[in-house]
DNA sequence: AGTTAGCACTCTATCTAAAAGAGTGCTAAC
DNA sequence: GTTAGCACTCTTTTAGATAGAGTGCTAACT
């Protein structure tokens, strides 16, 4: 059945009213807040077809109407316009921004800061996954008599390394070897490429001398570059919640806090997502129901990409907080693009 | 004035009983559940005068009493014996611990969560302090034409990098020169010795050639050993405070966590604090009054020292915690005097 | 057929008063 | 020094009454 144009009316103002005051609406101030030129009695009328439809509940027979996961998920879809920012609003984002651009990790964490201060809510920022980031060579370098680094350098700047230690310990000139020979081997390839296909495995390649060592250094090696596909997971703003009125009690605040202690699963759903500006509703999202979710990804040098977004209550402004995301998005890749991402 | 050996005895019943049930004591309870062989009148006139001495406080009137930070204080220092843990325990604690031993950082967070686990509190780790760990070597390495990697290792095995790019390219013989000239200056030195005095601005010591190239370096090393400098914090448990009585109301659970919210604030607080188990109870935090803190140490290696630590409100279990903590830091600091501190 | 006024009905939130409960503090006796 | 007894205080619980908000239905109106 389709909606009539006043009903949508209806519904987006009921959207707007629950949104802003976060309490079940009456018929009786939707007709007298919005113009629609009808009797509440009309608009009871109206919200009971919409409640039958599902884009409305009702907590209990005498309040007012609440909207449904759908209603958003409509609003989201269909009804909401685009948000643009003043001027005023933009220049605070990229002032700043612009503010703090030493390190590559503080500027993403402060751009997390950033939203939440500017939505209320609670963000999150997430480094870029490597997993298509190239090698660009791989050292092996001396510490001492028993401990060789071994280092993997990415193209975009990224590095990682570990320390190992053994009993003996290996000239200059062997390790040089074996670094070129490693380089050679895996130069030009993206981590996941090397991870996933079993190259690492074949070292029928490499100088038979230097075997015992490899076979040494593999599963270093392996985890080096794990370390390197990690993700870097900021939150900020999290105490927000404890304004909004959907979480003041202590069952809800604990429920969602529980969500940021388990950081891999969330980092995990997160890199799922797809790219651009998403926004998941309530039930949409497996775990955290009651919480609408928004992310947005930003790129680094136009290719490596990196996620932040926003969680709050299903009662949340969605034009302005996707209108902010998508901005600030915008003005991190540029920041990125300019100034390439430099790497702890 | 001196407290009697009765009054002393009613004083830690009281604290028992608090501890164990949140809840102000009465001195009927007390008469009740303690065999002091006399009435509850009697013990009401002791705990009036605790009270007047400032061990005890009153909710109003009527209510029961309540232990102060001063009789916490007391308790901790003379009359807290030192709980032995079972065998169970002890050994529940090792085996957890040596289970997931792979990574340095990863073994630190595996335990504060189990010191929240065990506790039932809020607990940290803090990955040591490099401030006294002495540069072994310095390094720098070409990546591409315009970027170089300086690259600093201690000798505690900890590496810090950063990447630099440049307009002009600089050939494998010139960063390998300056690579062996700062090795020279520097090696055998602590981060702080090289950080705090002004060595880094002395560059006379280096050869013309090079000092275009070791200016634009100089702000990337104190950079980088700035990095190499920071420790990291763990949090773990931090929704375990929902279940305490003292945080059930939503504005004291939102004071708790915006502790940890300005981590920078209170790591700061915790590296300040003297080595081996440290208990600082309410009012003695300058912040966080109504917690209490306690802290513990780890060594590795015998020298760098890490921190790790618990939060939860004055009302605490502190023999049982304290215990646990001491077992836990000497079981710690045994694993990395073992097996060699390994870092990412 | 759509719209509207009127009104009974439902459910919640708020307020009040009363009662119950816990514990003290004091007094007088042991 | 200890204790029983008891009045007093303050909080918590309970219940009932009331007010308020909003619906849902009916019947009348356009």
């Amino acid at each position: 059945m389709e909606l009539s144009e006043r009903q949508l009316q209806i519904l987006q103002a009921i959207i707007y009213d629950y949104v802003e005051n976060a309490e079940p609406v009456g018929s009786r101030s939707i007709a007298k807040r919005y113009d629609f030129g009808v009797s509440p009695a009309t608009i009871r009328n109206e919200m009971s077809d919409l409640e039958e439809m599902g884009y409305l509940t009702h907590p209990h027979t005498s309040a007012g109407r609440v909207p449904s996961d759908k209603a958003y998920r409509l609003y989201v879809d269909d009804l909401m316009k685009k948000k643009s920012l003043s001027n005023k609003d933009k220049r605070f984002i990229s002032d700043r921004l612009a503010a703090n651009c030493t390190a590559f990790d503080e500027t993403i964490k402060h751009a997390a800061k950033l939203l939440s201060e500017i939505t209320q809510l609670t963000s999150f920022a997430m480094t870029p996954s490597s997993n298509q980031d190239i090698i660009s060579f791989i050292k092996l370098l001396p510490a001492d008599e028993n401990t060789v680094i071994l280092m993997i350098v990415g193209e975009s700047g990224r590095i990682m390394n570990t320390t190992l230690r053994f009993e003996v310990s290996y000239s200059q000139e062997v390790l040089d070897i074996l670094s070129k020979n490693m380089t050679v081997n895996y130069k030009g390839r993206t981590l996941d490429e090397v991870l996933e296909s079993g190259i690492i495995a074949d070292a029928s390649s490499d100088i038979e001398a230097l075997n015992s060592l490899l076979g040494k250094l593999r599963p270093t090696f392996i985890k080096t570059l794990e370390d390197m596909l990690d993700v870097n997971l900021y939150m900020e703003g999290m105490t927000n919640i404890f304004d909004i009125p959907e979480y003041s009690s202590i069952d809800r605040a604990k429920a969602f806090l529980e969500i940021f202690t388990k950081k891999e699963e969330f980092t995990r759903k997160i890199l799922e997502r797809a790219d651009g500006v998403v926004v998941t509703i309530g039930d949409e999202n497996d775990s955290m129901k009651d919480c609408s979710l928004i992310t947005a990804t930003y790129h680094v040098d136009g290719n490596l990409i990196g996620k932040i977004g926003v969680i709050g209550p299903t009662r949340m402004k969605y034009d302005e907080v996707t209108s902010i995301m998508e901005y600030l998005t915008n003005n991190l890749s540029e920041t990125f693009k300019l100034t390439d991402g430099k790497d702890k």
